[in-house]
DNA sequence: TTTTGAGTTGTTCGA
DNA sequence: GTCGAACAACTCAAA
């Protein structure tokens, strides 16, 4: 509710204030909004229509092709005057930029404005003018610019409306899945803004300290975990950025010191990945590389659902998985080991990961989630090195050192001690009796040998860098 | 135009 | 067990 532009522009016209919200799912085309992030809106839409409730107006929901139904509001209210805050989406742009320019053409006056980035995609530019691709000098040249303003702050009244127009149910957008799947995520989340506005204060009071080194422990609560709130824009990075300075003045700490901050610097990745987004539009779909179309990507439906669906015989991995389709949401060390095993050790294509993590992610973000995927894949901007394969039983020996985030979300292996709870085929037999753990029955047998599909990988990206043509047949893809 | 320095998140191998 | 080097050039951004 606070630190919204568009609503503080309307607020300060004077007049009576119709909030709308328009459904348009279609409009997103191949991106339109997966389940969990379905089940996100519901709430927080409910969530907002109460406070505006307390406050006096009311959320009126439409659906139906935006212009269309916009139109149709105006003509029923006579509205002179139309706001939102900007998306970066492709399609949306393109929708918006239409919408604007036929309505100005009718005389009415139409802003847009920043509600969800401290800089916009097209403000930062090298110094040809063309885009960053690479981290580093984009987040310099941001921090060199301008601070952030101050958040603004909503009035605890806004001026209704009369007669009120007409609206659709919450309820009636079918945004609830049917199937009771959602379980696991009530208790996990508080959709809307002060369910945000919580999230950050006791993060800042607490774990923001020490997020460098816990932010990459899934069993500990070492991250904000506001990235569902920023997504739906319950919440704006300025708030976050205010927060943060507050909190570094409490503390004492130089100005050099919280700017530079990891924390900080996490929000300007997201900050890059709407640069990206916003640059290279087709990067959802394709890579920003072309020479990683020629791929010897496997097209493998199984091994796709046997990593959706937690079952791959990597504990960290399938844990992960298991917590993405119970809450909505995988810690971000977790997503980059599953998305390293998928790409670079079942060699499926980063675009199917992505399409998962679409459809089963609170937070599903077309920015962020096509800048992670990229980077795994080694195919985008400022990607990771294509011989920088994560190895999911190291990676978890060092983040879930006593493998309390593999028991939580892997029961079946709730006995096992360590070091095997990471790598339970190397375990002794008696060992795994002692748990209660026969693999291949109670837990799968791992998918491929990391060893084996690694090496595969490694010599697959040889090939593609040297322009040499990608054999036809490949191994088997069951292997040790 | 050319040159130069730098670049999120790792793993493995051998000393 | 610990440490440094190799992995592979390549592209970007700025001087």
């Amino acid at each position: 509710m606070d630190d919204n532009p568009a609503v503080e522009a309307a607020c300060a016209t004077g007049q009576p204030v119709i909030f709308l919200f328009i459904w348009a799912p279609e409009e997103e085309g191949e991106w339109s909004p997966g389940g969990a992030t379905r089940w996100w809106l519901h709430h927080s839409l409910s969530r907002l229509a109460e406070t505006l409730e307390a406050r006096g107006n009311r959320l009126l929901i439409r659906r139906g092709p935006s212009a269309a139904t916009l139109d149709g509001v105006i003509a029923e209210t006579g509205a002179s005057v139309v706001f939102w805050n900007r998306r970066y989406e492709p399609l949306a742009v393109a929708r918006d930029a239409g919408i604007k320019s036929g309505l100005r053409q009718r005389g009415l006056r139409v802003e847009s404005f920043n509600a969800g980035l401290l800089r916009e995609p097209w403000e930062v530019a090298t110094k040809t003018g063309g885009p960053y691709q690479v981290f580093t000098p984009y987040w310099r040249a941001c921090m060199g610019m301008s601070e952030p303003s101050r958040p603004w702050v909503a009035p605890t009244r806004f001026a209704a409306p009369h007669p009120w127009p007409i609206g659709v149910e919450i309820g009636s957008l079918g945004l609830l899945p049917r199937i009771g799947w959602d379980e696991g995520f009530r208790g996990e989340w508080t959709p809307g803004s002060d369910g945000a506005v919580g999230l950050l204060s006791t993060f800042v009071a607490g774990p923001w300290r020490d997020y460098k080194t816990n932010r990459d422990r899934p069993d500990l609560l070492g991250t904000s975990r506001l990235s569902p709130h920023l997504h739906f824009g319950e919440i704006g990075p300025r708030q976050i950025w205010w927060a943060v300075k507050e909190r570094a003045g409490q503390l004492g700490l130089a100005e050099a010191e919280w700017r530079s901050s990891t924390y900080l610097t996490e929000v300007g990745w997201r900050e890059f990945a709407y640069h990206l987004m916003f640059h290279f539009p087709r990067t959802p779909t394709e890579p920003l590389r072309d020479e990683f179309s020629r791929f010897p990507w496997r097209e493998e439906t199984e091994l796709l659902k046997r990593w959706s669906e937690g079952r791959t015989g990597v504990p960290l991995v399938d844990a992960g998985m298991r917590q993405l389709w119970r809450t909505g949401w995988m810690h971000n060390r977790v997503r980059m080991v599953v998305a390293s095993y998928l790409v670079k050790n079942l060699m499926v294509p980063w675009q199917s990961g992505a399409r998962w993590f679409w459809d089963t992610l609170v937070d599903a973000d077309l920015a962020s989630n096509t800048l992670g995927w990229q980077w795994t894949a080694g195919c985008g901007a400022d990607a990771a090195p294509y011989f920088r394969v994560f190895n999911p039983v190291s990676q978890g020996e060092k983040f879930d050192p006593n493998g309390e985030y593999v028991r939580r979300w892997v029961p079946e292996l709730g006995r096992l001690e360590l070091p095997w709870i990471h790598r339970p085929w190397e375990a002794p037999s008696e060992v795994l009796r002692g748990a209660g753990v026969s693999l291949g029955r109670d837990y799968p047998e791992p998918l491929v040998s990391l060893v084996i599909s690694r090496e595969r990988t490694l010599e697959a990206y040889a090939r593609m860098r040297a322009g040499r043509p990608v054999e036809g047949a490949e191994k088997p893809v069951i292997d040790g």
